[in-house]
DNA sequence: CGAGTGACAGATATTGAAATCTGTCAGCCG
DNA sequence: CGGCTGACAGATTTCAATATCTGTCACTCG
């Protein structure tokens, strides 16, 4: 945490403080003078930028969330996989994802899973891009006939919920037990022979 | 919340007027005190036969439980319907029962919440026995061929797992949603589809 | 004799006063 | 002028003193 030279100061770089001060103080600890004096600056500068500090910490976990958002995309937009195929990918990479953030810094994690339940609404919207991006594989699975759905934005739901076990932070703690891979191979298999044509 | 009269003290009683107390005051203010008051005794006639107010709130949280657990036995034990119908009837019996303790009486249900949370190990049981049942409709479908599972225990698990979001009381806030039933719909026939032969 | 009592010690929870934090804004300074 | 400051009021959190509760046990009384 370097006390910051005289860069201009932009949403972003307090954005990207805010997340260290996070981080090394936890969400109940960390105040927005944490993040100032972090800057180099007073905290009503601070206040030139975000309105509030329940809207600093919301756009920190928008910036978080976005980033696994993005890294899904990759496996949503791969559309020379078969769907099935790609439909596993995209369910193990997000397991994965969140399992090893939980176990590799459980006290970071934890912050984040404060800051998820006090923006519920950020979280709404990023369940949807989610579900989004699901329903997309799914789409073109109809269309190349590996899958079979009704209505798709439905199932794209349906999938979402069935395997909220191992994305769902609630859980976390579970991740860390020696059956889990089996139970996200079951979970998984059944929801995938449950889309078969 | 009678006196109560001179009748023997049993732990029956004792669980009994427990659940009152816990009703009335809620987890965090029902004490061992106030139950003896409701008792008409002192609490270290309580502690006669409980050894200690968490044994006596895991007793509670047990009695409570295997009311469940007796209802669903009865879809579990109804050989004569087909299986796919039972494994359905049965999740929703399950969803059903839930959602309307839950709604019914939110407070009520926190409290068990709470119980449930300090009583990992009774839980852990209940989850084990709700799996057997579906494990034991599970299997008779695939006697009968009307459903399909190399490892019986692993899909029983797995559709427990999968609907989750129907019967975990984590999720209890989502269950007064209007969008709820369609949800559940969703899943389940995903599931079912899932243990297709 | 044995179910029940109630005073007690240590553990836990409550409370309210003091400290800190959030959010504002008149003014400073480059 | 315009980004930044820092003193301030009201809201929130902390902390230590106080009160309550848990669990024990020598005793009572039917």
């Amino acid at each position: 945490m370097p006390p910051a030279a005289a860069e201009p100061l932009t949403p972003e770089r307090i954005l990207e403080t805010t997340e260290e001060v996070l981080r090394r103080y936890g969400p109940t600890k960390a105040t927005v003078v944490d993040v100032a004096r972090a800057l180099g600056v007073s905290h009503g500068s601070v206040y030139r930028h975000f309105p509030s500090k329940a809207a600093l910490r919301e756009a920190v976990t928008e910036r978080w969330l976005a980033r696994t958002e993005v890294r899904l995309r990759e496996i949503t937009a791969a559309g020379d996989r078969p769907a099935p195929d790609r439909l596993e990918a995209w369910l193990e990479a997000l397991f994965d994802a969140k399992r090893h953030k939980a176990g590799d810094d459980p006290e970071l994690f934890a912050t984040y899973t404060v800051l998820l339940a006090e923006n519920s609404g950020v979280v709404e919207t990023h369940l949807a891009e989610l579900v989004a991006q699901l329903g997309e594989i799914i789409d073109e699975g109809v269309s190349e006939g590996s899958l079979a759905a009704t209505d798709v934005p439905a199932a794209a739901r349906a999938v979402f919920d069935a395997t909220g076990r191992f994305h769902d932070p609630q859980y976390a703690a579970e991740w860390q037990s020696p059956t889990i891979g089996a139970e996200f191979a079951a979970v998984t298999a059944l929801v995938v022979r449950g889309l078969r044509p």
